[in-house]
DNA sequence: GCTAACATTGCAATAGCATTGCATCGTCAT
DNA sequence: ATGACGATGCAATGCTATTGCAATGTTAGC
């Protein structure tokens, strides 16, 4: 339903107009985090800047977080957790296949306490594994 | 001494000229990681290119390796393991700075072992800890 | 219904990092 | 000497991220 979508927009305090409700409707049906050039050609023909601004406004509202895998493209997904904009902690791993070259979310996977050098103090964690996921593992 | 840098290229099987001297002596002097631009603008006046190709050539073969800290350049650390160009696993922890944009290499400071669900398979791993670090961290 | 204020969108343009092609030059072995 | 190969330097390009600005839509007040 789109009035589902829309109340998760409106949840964030986002103003739901025409292509956010796409967008996050879009996000919804993902399973691997997506960078802007996906979100593009997999959305009809829209906007670049736009659909850059939207994933950019969706992420400070904590509705999505942004993922650097290492391969140059920023990808997002939407946030599993209750996360606010000044709030992203997303302490799940992220999982890059080497193989299908997808980035995975593993909400249930978290990244465990690392103690720090002394006065070395954190504020967020990072955490990148790159194998072979579970749909390329042959055998 | 100049002797010793020469060793440590020729033990990682790099023809060690000038320019590679230059660099690999500078990276010696660092504390903390740096990007193609420090470099750049770190050694006297020389082409970018070759040393973004000498940077390169070094993490082939196992003398440095790159980091991804999310701020959008690739910043080069000597390697501390006896790494080969194939086996990268520098699986210490980096740390960057929020205050003072530093990233550093944590080599005593591990990154733990991480159960992963089902039939996914772990070939490299990349924790980035973003806060404040020993130096700029007050009181 | 009209209008002013504001948010959103779309286009153009730019910045910055990464990367390749090619020509030149140096070095080393025969 | 010369030929092969690696290293260097310059030019050019691709790609992602990002901003400026104008146009457009949306909302609230009258």
């Amino acid at each position: 339903m789109t009035k589902d979508i829309e109340h998760r927009l409106k949840n964030k305090d986002i103003n739901p107009t025409a292509m956010r409700l796409l967008v996050l409707d879009f996000l919804t049906k993902q399973v691997a985090a997506i960078s802007l050039n996906d979100l593009e050609k997999g959305m009809g023909p829209s906007d670049r800047i736009t659909l850059y601004r939207t994933l950019k406004t969706f992420e400070e509202k904590g509705l999505v977080h942004s993922i650097e895998d290492g391969t140059g493209a920023t990808k997002y997904a939407l946030c599993e957790d209750n996360c606010d904009g000044d709030h992203h902690h997303d302490l799940h791993v992220h999982f890059y296949c080497n193989t299908c070259k997808e980035t995975f979310c593993l909400p249930n996977t978290k990244i465990p306490e690392i103690s720090l050098p002394k006065r070395f103090q954190t504020e967020e964690m990072n955490l990148i594994i790159k194998g072979i996921c579970d749909q390329c593992h042959s055998g």
